[in-house]
DNA sequence: CCTTTAATTAACATATTTGTTAATTAACCG
DNA sequence: CGGTTAATTAACAAATATGTTAATTAAAGG
């Protein structure tokens, strides 16, 4: 693994890690506080390791208070990886935006002919994603 | 790796695959064809297995026809990410709003006094995306 | 000072990932 | 039919990831 985009998808492909970032979202914590949801199932080490790996992607920055380690999530280090995920919004948007047509021709409503062009798809997108947004109920764990 | 996001972050964490990702999102592929790129440096069942990967994620669905076998992306695969990585728009849009604060302070254009509540972000935020999206030229391979 | 608390490092085991080459499957085509 | 093309599977090697326990660092604080 060398290259940022890489390194930044690797830290978010596991569980443990992204639950770190959704504590650290909701506001700075220490390396135990961070552990402490896991310690059942897995030793200090690993949470030091886990903390280590969001650091080098850049998620996480660690300050030093005292013995303790406050960590901080790091905005700046998701706009890589969501500016990637952008350019594949067009295709998920676009089987929504199939159903929506489809759903128009079981119970019209409006004129439908919207043959979905670039620029069409480009505008709809932030409707889609702000108003019907989480159309489908998921854990966002 | 079990559940399905880090399914879904770990196959885009390799170069490669994204680089496949990339290809079929200009249309339909069959492996050969995704393989073109790579075959100087890889070989082809290092490709075949790429795909599965991507395949398991569940980015790419593979049919039939005759000796070949076309790829296609699948869109619906991309939104459970781009979901989650939703969550944490607000973290970079908030530091590109800090950003934007601090200049106003350089040279001031409007009156300030923006404080940043949670609904002003939340606001601000579609128009960066979209208006000063791409802020910074980044290769997006 | 000595113990406790917070966290990291070291050394190691195991599992997964990523790639290789050789063999195999299966359809096409002359 | 027999060879070629497309792609996969098998068997294996090496690298990386993930976890463990034991030892270490370092500050706090009675």
């Amino acid at each position: 693994m060398q290259d940022t985009l890489s390194q930044a998808f690797a830290a978010l492909a596991d569980p443990t890690r992204r639950a770190m970032l959704v504590r650290l979202s909701r506001g700075e914590a220490n390396v135990s506080d961070l552990a402490e949801p896991f310690l059942k199932h897995m030793s200090l080490p690993a949470i030091t390791k886990h903390i280590q790996v969001l650091e080098k992607a850049g998620f996480v920055t660690k300050s030093v208070n005292a013995q303790y380690r406050p960590c901080k999530i790091n905005g700046e280090a998701f706009r890589d990886v969501t500016d990637w995920m952008d350019q594949y919004r067009v295709f998920w948007e676009e089987s929504f935006d199939r159903l929506e047509l489809y759903l128009k021709t079981v119970s019209p409503r409006k004129k439908s002919g919207n043959v979905r062009t670039k620029e069409k798809s480009k505008t709809t997108t932030k409707a889609n994603t702000k108003g019907k947004g989480k159309r489908n109920a998921r854990k966002q764990e």
